[in-house]
This record gives structure tokens, C-alpha cells and sequence, in this order.
DNA sequence: TCATCACTTCACTACTTGTTCAAGTGTTCA
DNA sequence: TGAACACTTGAACAAGTAGTGAAGTGATGA
């Protein structure tokens, strides 16, 4: 993925509508990563599932292989890329190594996600709808 | 990506830990793909900026290229992936084609995940802090 | 202490995605 | 009507990412 070409012919923005705000890089950029990151993690439909799995608590790698008809490779690199953003923690317990979700955000994320996904089966609109609502 | 390679040797789970729960595919398999693509088109540092500085009002293409220091057409295919997911809408106004974010519950998304990362600068904790928080 | 179990890591391949230039579309204004 | 503006789309390529088998690691139990 390269980068650059920038601003191939922007004029528009000095004339028109000159100045509607600053419109400023007030973002933190290092928020803005981490954000990325996390949204990256989240945006794989296996990856997905092994969250919505893990949201009903605890489970080991060969449990969640199983659930899923995937390889043990298979699912212990999905965790990988979920434990490399923070999403999932895990603990050993004998010869297992149990994994949950990180934290309680991570946990209303993916709800949040599916139940907005669950509201519009084919378009978003001009909600204002507010959290939570099933 | 390929796919398959499924219960190489998964033999734990009828053994040591039985049957801990269910844990079945309750999970709408449509709303999970669609929570997936909505995660993946935040899931880029530049699309993320473009939602960030759109969550201050609406945009015109020229206006968030020049504001990025980006390209036209780099910007615009930004805003095509963007746009498929449902995240943000657009109008027509004279010349200018102006976007705004779609909805409440993206502009939520993507403030607390910001907000989320800002709360952590290297780990995630056990946090039950509530949304909206700073 | 050695075999087995439950993973994890490595290396590799196939596939996906982002950026970019060139060309195309739709509006406005002279 | 046509030139200029503000984008959008298409195609191609580079770079990133997921899945997989094989090999490695660390507990447990005989």
C-alpha cells in the first residue's frame, strides 16, 4: 500500500466555502491508531464469532476450535491477532489455557455492533436511536 | 484465505471439561457478518480520521482531502468504502457533494473507541468504566 | 523422565485491500 | 453549448493478512 499524490487539484476548499471551521487534527494520533487496531481485530466474521463466544464467558482453545469446526492453528492465531489489540486475556488452568474478553468495553462493542447489524438488515438511516435499544 | 483444516486433534473438550455450557451459534450469522464490515471500514487509521473530522459536520470531498494533505480520488475511494458499510451518508450541493456520518450510533462507535484508547495508553484493563466518559 | 496433551509459533501460499493514475460522469457558469 | 470544476470509477500493483501443516513449548500424569 503506498501513499501520496496529495492534493491532485484541491481548490474548491479556497473558494467556496473558504472557511466553514478549522476543522483541525484535534484526534489524537496515537488514539487513532489504537482505535484502527482495535476496529481491525473486530473486523473479521471468525474473529467476530470467537468474541461472541468468548461473551459467554470463558473457554479453551480446543473448546472454542471445536464449537467452531476450525483447526486448533486456526483458532489459536485468530486469538493471537484478538490478544496482540487487548480484546481477549487468557490464564493457564492445568493443561488448558482459558481465554475471556479483555474488559467490559470490548463486551458492548461487539453487543453494540450486532445489535445495530441486527436492526438494519439492509440500511442504516438517519437514526437517533439511542444505545442499547434491541 | 482459504479455509479448512478443522479438528486436527481436538480432543480436550469430551474429556476434561465436558460440557461447561452450550455455548452454541446463537449468534444471527448475518448480523455478525454486517457487525464485521462496519468494524473492517473503521478499521484503517485514514478512514477513522475522515469519520473523526466528519463527526465535526459535514464535509465536501475537496474540503477533507485538502484537510489530510490526501488526494482526491485517494480520499473519495476512502469514503466509497465507507459509504458501502453505511457509515456515512452524502448530498449533492451545487457542485460540491458534502458527506456527513450516517448515523448517532457511528459517530458512538467511534468516540468510544477513541475515547477507549486514549483511557489506555499501552494495556487494557479490567475496566467496567461506562461509556461516555470523557 | 518420558509420553501425551494442549496449545503456540514458524514459514509459506493464497487472497484481500489500499493507493494511485487515467479516464469518465454530473453540475454550474459564461 | 462548451469549458471548468468536483468528484467517481476502473485497473493495476504493492503490501498486508488469514489459513495451514509442521515443528516447538510447557504442563501433567504414569
Amino acid at each position: 500500500m503506498k501513499k501520496k499524490d496529495a492534493l491532485e487539484s484541491a481548490e474548491c476548499a479556497t473558494r467556496d466555502h473558504a472557511s466553514r471551521s478549522p476543522r483541525s487534527p484535534q484526534v489524537n494520533e496515537d488514539a487513532l491508531e489504537r482505535a484502527a487496531g482495535l476496529f481491525r481485530a473486530l473486523g473479521d466474521v471468525p474473529r467476530l464469532r470467537l468474541l461472541a463466544l468468548l461473551a459467554q464467558g470463558e473457554a479453551c482453545v480446543t473448546e472454542l476450535a471445536a464449537d467452531q469446526g476450525e483447526g486448533l492453528s486456526t483458532v489459536s492465531q485468530r486469538l493471537r491477532v484478538l490478544r496482540s489489540e487487548k480484546t481477549v486475556s487468557r490464564r493457564r488452568d492445568g493443561k488448558h489455557i482459558l481465554y475471556r474478553l479483555a474488559d467490559q468495553h470490548v463486551a458492548d462493542l461487539v453487543f453494540n455492533a450486532l445489535a445495530h447489524a441486527s436492526e438494519q438488515p439492509h440500511r442504516a438511516a438517519q437514526s437517533s436511536r439511542k444505545r442499547g435499544t434491541s
